[in-house]
DNA sequence: CCAAAATATGCTAGTCAATTGCAAATACCT
DNA sequence: AGGTATTTGCAATTGACTAGCATATTTTGG
């Protein structure tokens, strides 16, 4: 499974219409993988922009717009507003987000469903969607 | 309690230096203590205009960063990326909010320290903060 | 391989929520 | 009421993000 991912998500990639692997796709994803945080799009876009001179912004906010629809990544609002991405696997998870580092750790959500059980309890709520983010510090920043 | 908030919140007010009781900042919060749902700046300011033609958006947006610095309110960022606030009591609590009539009901932080405890067994991450959002029907609309 | 067709990019010019500077207005205190 | 601290309204600006369009890149299939 990751060897088909080497390079870009290949088989995402084919859900789509027609979507061709260009250099500017295929540097924005390998950047976020290597960085597993969230980076607003003006941050990616400095750092490709060192190995892509000619690089616009704009196209990094289209491939960040169409990384997201494929789920590829997954978006948050930054508390000044600006929104920032990280790369996402395909289950459905939750964030736990170092305020050290700003590494990424990914949650189960089965752990979820027992509290997703207490909350239908004692709240008169159909629950259908969660968003959730923990914040703390990670393995290496402890 | 509910007694002492009559009118505006003063008991929180009085945490600050200085602070006025202007007729805007009682507009907006009598405005969220009613609709208790997240709200943008503009339709506030919509709503508002009518009572009080010469109130300016820029004040709108003034009051809320103050209600929100304050704890009276608390926002989050729509889909569409616009800022929305909702009124809120003191107490750390969570937000389950209505897919359909938006109605905000307050959740309980208690409940979660079991899943805390949960997430700390098996994931090596220092929990500090969390930020959670449940979507889904409130009572009036499942 | 090599075009033609399909799609993406760069650039520029917008858009629009949100912020800011400042003079006039309002709230507070004595 | 009078003086001072604070807020407001208004207009100008910011800054993240989007859109139009000619050019460049990627695919396709001959
Ligand atoms: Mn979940
Ligand atoms: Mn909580
Ligand atoms: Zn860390
Ligand atoms: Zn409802």
């Amino acid at each position: 499974m990751e060897a088909a991912e080497a390079g870009c998500p290949a088989r995402k990639w084919s859900l789509v219409k027609t979507m061709y692997a260009t250099t500017a796709r295929r540097a924005v994803v390998d950047l976020l993988k290597g960085e597993r945080r969230y980076l607003t799009a003006s941050t990616i876009f400095a750092l490709l922009k060192r190995d892509n001179p000619k690089l616009a912004l704009s196209t990094v906010y289209r491939t960040l717009e169409t990384l997201t629809e494929l789920g590829s990544v997954s978006s948050r609002t930054e508390p000044s507003g600006e929104a920032s991405f990280v790369y996402c696997n395909d289950e459905h998870h939750h964030h736990a987000i170092c305020t050290v580092c700003g590494h990424v750790d990914e949650v189960d959500c089965a752990a979820m469903e027992q509290f997703r059980a207490a909350l239908l309890a004692n709240q008169s709520f159909t629950l259908d969607e969660h968003s959730v983010e923990f914040y703390g510090r990670c393995t290496r920043c402890r």
